[in-house]
This record gives C-alpha cells, structure tokens and sequence, in this order.
DNA sequence: AAAAGTCATTGACTTATGGTCATAAATATG
DNA sequence: CATATTTATGACCATAAGTCAATGACTTTT
C-alpha cells in the first residue's frame, strides 16, 4: 500500500474516533461538523472527502463493534439454535452499551432515515440483520433442530423487533437500566417460550 | 368561550392538519416550516406561536390517534389481561399504520431525541406507555389473573420493547408488511409463550 | 362609546451550519 | 525534473430554523 491511501486511511480514522467521542460526550445534533474535523486535526472540508453526509459517520462508527457479531455466529456453527440467540442478543447490547446511549439514538434515526444509503452489508441495517437472522433459523430448520412448519420469517420479525425495542427502550429511558442485565433475563423468559413449541424434542 | 381563543384554537388545528398531509405524503425532513404555514394559510411566525420546535408539531400529530388507546383500556377493565394485551397490540399498530411511515419515522426520532419536552403524559412517551403497560400487569397480579411472583417491570419491558419493536421494523422495511397482519400473528406467537408460566391456571 | 389593554398574527431579519468548490499541497509516475 | 493524480484546504453559498418589533382585531374598563 502506497504511502497517499495510508494517509488517507489514517484520517478517516481520525475523524471517526473525534466523531465518536464527540457524540458519546455531547450528542450528534448538539456538534457540528466543524467540532469532529477541529478535534481530529484537519479542515471541514476534508470531512465531506470521506462522509457524504453529517449522518453518515455515524454508520462507520458504529461498523467496528457490531460487524464482528456476524463473524462470531458464523464460528458457532455447532451450537444450538438456542445458544446462538442467546449470544446474539448478548453480544448485540454489548455493542450497544459500548457505543454508548448519544451513539445509539443517533444510529437508530439514521437506520429510519429514508434518504439514508439503501441497505447493505455495510450499512449494518434492517435487511442485513434480518437474513442473517433468517439464516441462523433456516439452518437450524435444516439441522433438525425446529420443526419444518416454523414460521421462519415470523419469527425473525419478532426477534429482530424484540432486538431494536430493546435499544429503543434503553435509549429513550436515557439509559436507566443496565442493558446487559436485562438482556440475560429477556433472553430467559423470551427465547425458550417463543421458540419452544418450534425445538423438536425426540426423534419426532 | 370567546372569539380569541377560539380562532387560536382554530389556527394550532390548521397547522396540525396542514402538517399530517404534508408529512405523511413527503416526509418530515423534505418540508420547511413555511411549507406547513402556507398550506394553513398562515405566516411562518405563526407557527412558532403554537410549537417552540419543529419537530415538536409532531407529537401533536400523533397525540390524537394514540390518545384514544388510554382510554379503550380502561373500558376493558373486566377483561382477561391477554386480551387487554392483543387489543394494545392491535390498536397501537392500527394507530402506527393510520399515521403512516413517514409521520411514525418522524415520532420514533422525536422520541429519542434528547432535547424534547420530558416524558409526559401529553408527550406520549416511553414513560407514559410504561407506567400504563405496568399498571395493566400489576392489576392483573391484584386480581390474581397472575401469579404474584411474575416479573412485572421485566414483562412490561419485553412487551414495550417488542410494541416499539415492530413499529421502528416497520418503518425500516419501509412499509414492506402490514402492520395489521403481523400483530395478530405476533400476539398469537407471543403473548401467551411469555405470560404462560405467570398466569394462573386453577385455585392454585 | 372612547380609551386602554390584551393577544394572535405577521414577515423581514438574524443566525447557524450543512455542504460545495476552486485552489493548493503532497505524493506518485515516467 | 516535469507531469499527473490524489488528498487537503477554507472561503463561500444556500437554506431554513427560529426571533421579534410592529400591527391591528378583538375585549375590557371607565
């Protein structure tokens, strides 16, 4: 790699680590763009080089921590179905609390925000998440482990909504409880009863 | 009451009603103030007369259809609590569906912004829903409908969570599914899984 | 019924900031 | 060393949110 991509590698990442300190201290919309290049050391202008919108940097800043979710389920290949949902939500509120509440709210308007890039792997959006979700319970459909007439969608839908209301509700409750607390008991009461009747037991 | 009043009651109506239209068919970001006050008639000033914010019309928006939930439920009193939950779950839906996409995108970001009005009654907040939900499960528990060891803090938040849940998933798919279809099949999956082990059955 | 007072309304103005772009600096290429 | 390419700059522009002194319609007081 040639000397001008690594500069330009490194000043992206500068913006992003300024951008993410700034929001977690004070919010996305109390900061301007100007505040995120003056703290990472470089023109306004230079921002726009990398972002093409304000919003934008909020989407990379958020990449780091939640992209490795995709790559941990994917190594528990031997695991229950169970288990893999358990460590889902677990892992999901980690990135959650770690990015932090200003971090998460503003994420959360991007994801619903129509003019927003359509949905890729990238974006770490709706889509994404939900057939990798989908995925995890065709296979396990596959595997034996649901019975074949489980509404794989359906409950997809109910997973990944159980998923983003649980960050909603923590940010809108401005962070008054701990997530991860939560999560093991939601997990508890959730995952066992709404897939129970699908978990085949015997040879059935 | 006197003319004053009256044509100020008048003009907060217009600029409700001009904003609705103007949300629902192209968004809360693609419109301007002066477009809502054009459209009712009135001069830009006016609007900050009835809102301190822009956003802020929003909640004025919302508040008529949801407000009437509130009020159903408290009609429901001798009903069994899993129907009181199906006909939340119902209602709210029908209220998220009759606003529309862009109106429901613009609320689910009011209130997660930090800078809005404390959580209130009016607000139609997550406080709001929360103490109500609560209050429904806790009189369930009174009236021995559960068993006086359910966890009603953790079930009012699974349920909230999965209610703001499905509204932001809607809104994300970009209005891919009914909203309607899917409660009922929702209700169908969840309420009964995640309250089955709290309700009791006999004498017991 | 005239004067004084109240309050909704107005729209020109201020201000803030997101985003652009011509220019310059740094680096690569031959 | 000359030319080409990429990255960086910051003055500038456009837009729109939000303010406020002035207005006049309506109400109350004397």
């Amino acid at each position: 790699m040639n000397k001008r991509k690594l500069t330009a590698q490194k000043t992206k990442r500068k913006l992003i680590t300024a951008g993410l300190e700034l929001i977690k201290e004070k919010g996305f919309d109390a900061i301007n763009v100007e505040d995120i290049t003056k703290k990472a050391g470089v023109a306004k202008g230079t921002f726009y080089i990398y972002f093409k919108r304000k919003e934008d940097i909020v989407l990379d800043i958020s990449r780091v921590p939640f992209g490795e979710i995709a790559d941990e389920l994917e190594k528990m290949e031997g695991s229950a179905i169970t288990e893999k949902l358990r460590h889902y939500f677990h892992r999901f509120m980690e990135c959650v609390e770690s990015c932090g509440i200003n971090v998460c709210r503003q994420w959360t308007k991007d994801v619903l925000d129509p003019n927003n890039v359509p949905d890729t792997k990238d974006g770490r959006k709706w889509k994404y998440d939900f057939e990798m979700l989908k995925g995890i319970l065709e296979n396990a459909v596959l595997k034996g482990e649901l019975k074949s007439n489980a509404p794989v969608e359906l409950l997809t839908h109910i997973i990944i909504s159980e998923l983003y209301g649980m960050m909603t509700c923590w940010c809108m409750s401005d962070g008054e409880f701990e997530p991860l607390d939560w999560t093991d008991r939601f997990c508890e009461i959730q995952i066992q009863p709404i897939l129970g009747k699908f978990i085949k037991n015997d040879g059935e």
